[in-house]
DNA sequence: TTCGTATTTCGCGATATGACGATTCAGTGA
DNA sequence: TCACTGAATCGTCATATCGCGAAATACGAA
């Protein structure tokens, strides 16, 4: 119950349905993220733990860099199940659609200070 | 997004999944939610009233009853899918496996005034 | 209509959540 | 070692949520 729990919460915010979906896309940075949602990166780094948590998500620190990038399902089934549905939910959203013009765009060479 | 997010909202609190997995073997009325749940009844009302909201359950009123039962999904295919999910997830759960115990023994007839 | 019952809504308090800026931590390179 | 950069954590605030009891509704029976 606790998992399912954390895997619904984890969804039941935007800004984290649309991390999920840009991560379908490919794998981002936490300043690409931040850039993307328009938010403070503390913010996305809140809602990156709490999608971690969740077993939707996936960290690897790359050097300087910490890359996210969608999990395998393996951690949870339900967090599986899910991710394997965003696959074609919301991508008629405005807001995603959005992102999915403007994610090309965001380059982490032209965010973080280099 | 905001139907999504409703149903991810709906189902991300234990007492909520709890009478979705109740309504799986059978329609019930608020009373006998209420003693299933071990919870006020004003704060049954309310969960139902976000499940409704959500596309997951519908009720109906039969005379002084009102009737809760599962949506049949036509509102909105992500409820659609979760309550197909949820037919064999959480069966294993404890609490919930607890309640199908229970369930057979909450009769309205017993709960309600005669 | 008037009463009694099942349900909903209202109002409140305690707790949880989401946002931010500031600080701290971790890894690279001078 | 030191400075610098990306990311995580901390402290705080505003808002949302969950629980309850009390009051308001809706319906059926007398």
């Amino acid at each position: 119950m606790k998992t399912f729990v954390k895997v619904m919460k984890a969804l039941s915010d935007p800004s984290r349905v649309r991390i999920v979906k840009m991560l379908q896309k490919r794998v981002m940075c936490v300043c690409e993220i931040t850039a993307a949602l328009g938010v403070a990166q503390s913010t996305a780094s809140k809602h990156l733990k709490i999608l971690e948590d969740a077993g939707l998500i996936a960290s690897r620190k790359e050097g300087l860099w910490v890359n996210y990038a969608l999990a395998d399902g393996g951690a949870s089934p339900y967090a599986a199940s899910l991710i394997g549905n965003l696959k074609h939910w919301l991508d008629d959203d405005p807001s995603i659609a959005e992102l999915a013009i403007k994610l090309p765009h965001i380059r982490r060479e032209e965010i973080c200070c280099r």
